[in-house]
DNA sequence: TATGAATGAGTTTTCATTCAT
DNA sequence: CATGAATGAAAACTCATTCAT
């Protein structure tokens, strides 16, 4: 995976991979029908490997704060974790319509699914104003993502440092509660 | 750069990319050193949208709620004219560091740096909350990015649709305003 | 097909390929999907090269003698002109079904048939003696297969060489013809 | 056997035969020194029949008829029994040299050379018609191969079936001894 | 100035063979 | 003595690039 997000999949070769992973070339055929296959099995594999279930699960009893910012942080997490990757990541999603569908299925639509119950209850409940849930939880979801992005684009210009975590997570909840404006 | 788009760098052949264009392998050659040669130049093309320049030269004299609004609708209207385009422009950028030097200094740069301006004559006319400029600028901007990635994801079932681009920008620019939570 | 007869399919490389023909590696691939088509290819082409035709669609004025005489003498041309060759096309023929198909029913099946034909008619006439038909054609096309092959295998020391090929078109027509037992 | 007559030499692979033969790779090579000896030693081992010996071996006192009958019979079933075998044996072993020497000094040579007595003896005996011996006999061996060829090749469609063995050994002693044209 | 066939370097892929278990 | 995973040499195949037309 190192070798395909350092170079991309069409210029990393097989012999890269054989060689970063520290087996013969032939090795690898052991395993995977073709390099594309191996590119799809270690990609399946990674977007699974989150703790998803803890937050989406996560009871009523929470508070709409504490959820929000366990996601924040679970994702940023993710994404400082998987550092470059991440654009590649979705590149190769992107272009593989099974990778597509079971990553739409299997990690955005719970994470939307969970954001929209979390807004559509606090709306209902008074706190939240009302908004279009369907915009709002892909700007809220989306927020997650293209800071990732930033960061990895930056790289060493970025304030997105593993170091400031707390920090990030607690002014990206704020601005996610209660905007830009003061009451 | 359809077919880049479409296959990425490495996939793309030079023979997809002539047929696409309608002319001989051999004329593209005339015009471009060679195919990294021809991606770098269909991506600089892309990089700057002509609006662009506009809102970042805005004077001071038009509300920050404008120019939210104003670069909310700028880059969304990008996204949705580069579709799929997106992720892959990203990637490349990403992966090449003179593209990344260039992307970096004239856009995301210029956009960021406005936008902590913004944020900073805000908090100092005491309209926005103190925040840690250096992160939401760069939330805002995620944002942007994110929701069109998901955009392009989610293809037929995102709620990111053209036809709904004034709502979407409304949308947006309030929750990026105001946040979740009722006054 | 040089390269093929001599080594055999697996054991022919491209490049073995490529050097005899005088061109490069990459322009067989210009021409051919893959080497099995190219082999297929070839095949096909020297299926029909033979001047069947003549043979074939000689009148009943012609005597039985000449006929038999004819064919046994076309064939025994096309065996020495493809030599070696000739268990490669068979072997290969054998295994691939759509040219076993073809082989049968444009080489083959019209050979056959035509032999049937005259031994009907001669048998009619009553002036060949009455005999399983289908069996006879078999053993008449076979002789001259076997005798083929036979050539091939013995080299040197086979006495089926191109300089007596009159005097051997005359023995296998006589031994066609009357048999072993003086009458 | 099977996978060699199937696939070819180059085609099948060392995994096939061991999972054909229900062993393992490695079993193989504690038996073979490599592939090209298991192929080697396999058709060694198919090149003598029991019975040709008996038939080669058969006194002068036996009729020529019936010397003609058995040898027609015996490489009949060998030819029944060894099926699609037959012309991969052929091909393997013209290209062999050594495989070559061995089949042509233990099979071909003493069946072409008892043919050869049978003739001189039967011309002398002034029972058979003068014939070019060399020729004849090897017509005489080369109709049982091809015929045996055309049976693989025409598979559902050929007269040549195992229960019909008995009358296509009388027709093909027939048209030995007696051609086509009646008396 | 456009063309596209030829090229061959660079990759992917295969698979006979080895050898530690 | 059997096993089968690992190996890497050898082969198939791809395709960016060239260049004569």
């Amino acid at each position: 995976m190192a070798v395909f997000t350092r170079k991309g999949f069409g210029e990393a070769t097989v012999a890269d991979i054989a060689s970063e992973a520290g087996v013969a070339v032939g090795t690898i055929y052991n395993y995977y029908r073709d390099k594309h296959d191996l590119l799809i099995s270690l990609i399946a594999r990674s977007l699974l490997s989150a703790n998803l279930s803890e937050i989406l699960g996560a009871t009523e009893a929470t508070s709409d704060k504490k959820i929000i910012e366990s996601l924040i942080e679970d994702r940023l997490e993710f994404g400082l974790a998987n550092g470059q990757r991440f654009l590649f990541l979705f590149f190769e999603i992107q272009r593989n319509s099974k990778l597509r569908r079971q990553y739409l299925s299997q990690v955005v639509a719970p994470i939307i699914s969970r954001i929209e119950n979390l807004l559509q209850s606090g709306i209902k409940k008074n706190s939240f104003r009302p908004t279009d849930i369907k915009i709002i939880s892909r700007a809220l979801a989306g927020m997650i993502i293209g800071v990732m992005i930033l960061r990895g684009l930056e790289q060493k210009d970025s304030p997105f440092k593993k170091s400031r975590s707390k920090e990030i997570t607690k002014e990206l909840t704020n601005f996610t509660l209660y905007g830009l404006v003061k009451k």
